[in-house]
DNA sequence: CAATCAACTGAGAGCGCTAACAATCGCCCT
DNA sequence: AGGGCGATTGTTAGCGCTCTCAGTTGATTG
């Protein structure tokens, strides 16, 4: 059996309670006692019971982390930083996979009140206003990304601006017939709308007439799908000048493609992607990207969240993250 | 204040035990009743508190996976498939990383009691036997991978038969410099030593002498550091026939290098991998790699470690997962 | 019809921890 | 010398849940 405070005041010849303000250090302990009970925590090899301290403090030091799918780099990389900066502030991560799915996004939402999760940051990819009912009690939340949702607070990257910036740059030595990849039917995520909408501001902004032809769809945003999509859409249409992918996930795939059919990047074809995944600086070639530091999503989602934790009340919050679009050999003229 | 079992069993008019009853469904419980229940609970949107269930039961419902770092491919597909796996079995995960340092590595396993884990999957990277001292009361820990250790259950992969395999499959077409990347000094991690053995049970059987200035050494198994060795082993080294890396993720470092350099591959020379990671599907050229089912590895895993928090008695099991030299474009010849 | 049995329900305790409050100690001030 | 103060430490209680064990109900049997 293990040990518990009981056995370890036992031992240090002191009661329960002055074991817990010796772990907990906020009461004032003296120094002969403190190293009393130390060494009695140390002699019984004693760990606390988190659940128990849950219990009673109404809080577990843990938060949630749900993402749509942690075997994709973005996610994955978005985790690793969450997950390094929760642990630098003593917290605990628990992940969660809602794989797109709005249903489990909303769920996720909701059973998180089950104590064991203090705060829940989620990355929702068609997470609605209608999704959250107004009036049932949420957890603290932060939310990541292009989501028009004003119930909690959020990061995100200006995806409009940003797929605006990339076009003007693709287009910038003269190029005029950008493709892009990754638009959705129907309702599609915010961020597919935000980013079509800044890429056709863009093409306004350069006097070029908006081609709906030169619009790829492809709903799942992944390497495989992409390069299904494309391969489809070169066999019936002639090849554009430059494609701009909706992510570098997407771009890896289809730079697999064009390579596949002997085609020259950035000569033949300029290839650009969204979100700096460590993978498109080592794709052939190294691959033109919309960057932004995401350590800095990490961190200012988990000062957002421990923020709130601290005081439900306050106003919503929306925090916006810095973006960069990075040249590399895939569209450098 | 949220609802508690009391406040269902009051509203359903029934007692507490027989709320409990009717949500872990083992003890029986009338259809009237159990509907009446269920009402209240929807009416009253009440959610069991986990830690006073994970107080009183001793268990969690939750485990922990520990991997070195979240953000690469590897780690991430792993870690994609376990989460799923335990999902779908009702677990809770909790992630942690451990930076590849032995000490956190082995102050996992000890700290992993705080009770709010039942178990824990680990996967290694330096862990020896040495680290975990006989003793000391370990919650149930699954090792991944590679690692002298039979102080625990583990699954892994036979690197050293994939890697004299790969190096046979390598050597097919009449190449006969055969260089490897991913070598370490000294303590190196098992995967490295046995992957480097059976490099080289694969020359004896070729007949090739084995060459010390083939072997590349690469501390850290990532692209940049391994482009980073290429670069500088190619500055005063003559172009190998073929270059098996320990990594795909160290293959694609070494792709982007040999791209660089205006290298045919396979012509020039052929390059594989191990791991199968995604992106080495989509690299360019398509990269050869030593696969295998990371879903097994994840059930297999959570299988084990199930098994042994139903009996903490039972001997140390090892599990082995099938492997296969898939041939990609990189290496074809 | 009573005895028997199974199926279900209820009362009470306590998992390990810490907040609130009470008690004690040493020491300084008047 | 006595009172009082701040600094420490102890006592009590209860967080929400589910286990034990006893009690109740309704159905089945001799």
């Amino acid at each position: 059996m293990r040990a518990t405070v009981k056995d370890v005041a036992r031992r240090a010849g002191v009661s329960p309670k002055t074991v817990s303000n010796v772990m907990n250090g906020i009461i004032p302990v003296s120094g002969a006692t403190r190293t009393k009970v130390e060494q009695a925590i140390l002699e019984l090899d004693y760990v606390p019971n988190l659940s128990a301290r849950g219990l009673r403090n109404g809080r577990s030091g843990v938060i949630a982390l749900a993402l749509p799918d942690l075997g994709t780099p973005y996610s994955a990389e978005i985790a690793h930083h969450i997950v390094e900066v929760a642990h630098e502030q003593g917290w605990i991560v628990q992940i969660e996979e809602t794989g797109s799915d709005p249903q489990r996004e909303h769920e996720l939402m909701v059973r998180a009140r089950s104590n064991l999760i203090d705060g829940l940051i989620l990355n929702p990819v068609v997470l609605d206003e209608s999704a959250v009912q107004v009036g049932v009690a949420l957890p603290p939340v932060v939310l990541l990304g292009e989501v028009p949702q004003k119930l909690a607070d959020r990061v995100f990257v200006d995806s409009f601006a940003a797929a605006r910036d990339m076009t003007l740059a693709l287009a910038q030595p003269g190029r005029r017939r950008i493709a892009v990849l990754g638009t959705t039917q129907g309702r599609g995520s915010a961020a597919a709308i935000q980013r079509t909408q800044g890429y056709e501001e863009a093409l306004e902004i350069l006097g070029i007439e908006r081609d709906e032809s030169l619009l790829i769809p492809c709903e799942k945003w992944m390497p495989q799908t992409a390069a299904d999509a494309l391969t489809a859409y070169l066999e019936s249409h002639p090849l554009p000048e430059a494609l701009f992918c909706f992510t570098d996930s997407m771009a890896i795939g289809a730079l697999s493609v064009l390579w596949k059919r002997g085609l020259r990047i950035p000569e033949d074809i300029a290839v650009a992607g969204f979100d700096d995944i460590a993978d498109g600086r080592y794709a052939v070639p190294s691959l033109t990207t919309v960057s932004f530091d995401k350590r800095a999503i990490a961190s200012e989602a988990l000062r957002l969240l421990t923020e709130r934790m601290a005081d439900r009340g306050h106003e919503q919050r929306v925090v916006s993250v810095d973006y960069a679009i990075v040249e590399r050999d895939s569209s450098r003229a």
